[in-house]
DNA sequence: TTGAAAGCGCTAACAG
DNA sequence: CTGTTAGCGCTTTCAA
């Protein structure tokens, strides 16, 4: 490795002290400095190439410009943390807008027995975006940690952090009563596990809604619930279809389980939306792929990610301002997957 | 922020001096430490919650323990780089792989401006690996700081860093062969932007080494080069379909676009494979989603990210050792979209 | 076997 | 207007 170009270097090449560059790299105008002193460094920078050291500044400054991102994984001890698209997509639109900020983003998953709580001190993480798991195990040592934590799609929350996630109580109603509307009166809901306070209970809860606005039983036979995978809804498919001979819609609480719904479905000799019409949640372009396209509850995973910085950099800069609860708008989205009876 | 706790802390707290705890932290075997002060120590960290930070260690050792991965926007300016979930599932190896080796992953795309080395240089990345892009302009700073890098799917390389790809030619010629083995003679080829020495080309050449091996001509108007993306698929096949209706086949150099391409021979009123075959190239998930499943080479996108940090580690520590070009093997897969004529 | 102290590169208070 | 210097948290040489 060459030596590194210091400040030391930049001072040396420009006959003027480490403070002057220091001063003029950041802009210092309470400083004031001669045009001509600036125009030193800047060519002496210049001249030798010179990067700051971020370790440096970060040592000094106590803070790092970084963003921490957990993706939960899918399944204990899979690696594949991104085998739902939605998880691209969402840390493509928060790479986009931590970096017009000027922050990256340091991502990781966790191994056992390391709390990423560590992970963030070690790499003095200025704030921490967890996806879709509320870490209770944790959640105490971020508060000590006092490390500005934003939760996405997490119910769990307290009030002591900022929060971004959508209505998903609406979100079931809306896929529900859309079927409800077109003459369905036995719709399954699949889902991955439904948690106590988990964005699938809540959808679970939208989708009583409806049907109690409908006047319709809630059939507990018609909850299906594992994991949130294509090939989860591929059985969950077939299942309903052996068993379920009256069921004329599935709501699938993903986009990425729905596609395998409509698999499941024609790989069990039925078509959709001709024998039983399918509903998702998401909006993935997945959701465009499928055949037939997917008639789906589109959240605007670009923007939740965008408000996701933009919580995570208010908590570091106003830490003690009021913690937010920010729902990104649903809307369905009307394809081919949905036959009116 | 409540002040760190610091190896000072910990030292006051056991009783000792902070070399000492250094010492112990690292396991230093060299030094030798009574038993007795390993316990102390090691209860006071415990006590303390001592966690140490990597930013001051990285200023010291000049080790970050950080590798960069660079995802190339697939359109200027586009904010979505992960459109394409191969990145995902390579970004899940690399990090799974990275993450077992005690390293952690520092993403971002570059804004316009901005090299990656200087981003690289700023936080003091151990290694860099590049993905698809073989940074034309960038390349004298990178090989000047000496960083070690990895380029993935890259034949511009000139043995200065190791590399890892597949054998593109053999993948254009085992998905064009599949297709004449199956009696078809007109056969499209629908790609990404053919640069020289790109992946796009190598299966460019490896179609028509296909073509050549058959005696069937080559016709330069049956390559559509556009974009890697689904609407591009659409879009040619929407167009193959209506200019060249002696086609009945067509090679897509990425599962996305041949996603794409499945939808619109089924918009232009024709059926994959009844009317049309289709062969992809990735093997992502979309091929099992897409209907009909999709034929196509399958690359192993997993290997790939892992080969890519162990390459990139072996860079690291050693820095002098001869650059290595990994091909990860291909085959094809076969599913429902292509027909026997 | 342990401790004191220098220094990694940077910033900012203070002095000049 | 610019320079000196202390110190962020850590490692490691050298001395005790």
């Amino acid at each position: 490795m060459a030596r590194r170009v210091t400040i030391r270097d930049v001072a040396r090449e420009a006959g003027v002290s480490t403070a002057t560059i220091s001063y003029v790299l950041n802009n210092k105008v309470s400083e004031s400095i001669t045009p001509e002193t600036i125009a030193k460094v800047n060519a002496a920078v210049e001249r030798l190439g010179y990067v700051p050291n971020l370790s440096a500044r970060s040592l000094r400054y106590r803070r790092s410009n970084l963003i921490g991102v957990v993706i939960p994984q899918t399944e204990p001890g899979k690696e594949f943390m991104f085998s739902n698209p939605f998880y691209g997509d969402f840390l493509s639109a928060v790479e986009y807008t931590a970096r017009t900020r000027g922050y990256r983003l340091l991502i990781s998953g966790t191994s056992v027995g390391q709390s990423y709580v560590e992970i963030a001190q070690n790499h003095g993480l200025d704030a921490i975006i967890i996806l879709g798991i509320y870490p209770s195990d944790d959640i105490d040592a971020y508060k000590e940690a006092k490390i500005p934590l934003v939760l996405v799609d997490c119910y769990r929350n307290d009030h002591f952090f900022h929060s971004v996630g959508t209505n998903d109580r609406h979100g079931g109603y809306l896929a529900t009563n859309h079927l409800i509307q077109r003459g369905h009166r036995r719709i399954a809901f699949v889902s991955g596990a439904v948690e106590a306070s988990g964005v699938n209970q809540k959808r679970l809860f939208g989708y009583r809604d409806a049907l109690d606005e409908a006047g319709l039983p809630f059939d507990r036979n018609l909850v299906f619930s594992g994991n949130v995978g294509y090939e989860y809804g591929i059985e969950t498919a077939r299942q309903i279809a052996r068993i379920c001979p009256d069921v004329t819609a599935i709501f699938a609480t993903a986009d990425i389980m729905a596609a395998g719904v409509i698999k499941g479905v024609s790989e069990a000799g039925l078509s959709v939306p001709g024998d039983i019409s399918v509903v998702g949640f998401d909006d993935i372009f997945v959701a465009n792929i499928s055949s037939p396209g997917l008639t789906t509850v589109r959240q605007n995973i670009k923007e939740k990610g965008r408000v996701a910085v933009e919580l995570a950099l208010d908590a570091v800069d106003n830490p003690s301002s009021p913690k937010r609860d920010v729902a990104i708008p649903l809307e369905i989205v009307e394809r081919d997957s949905v036959r009116s009876l």
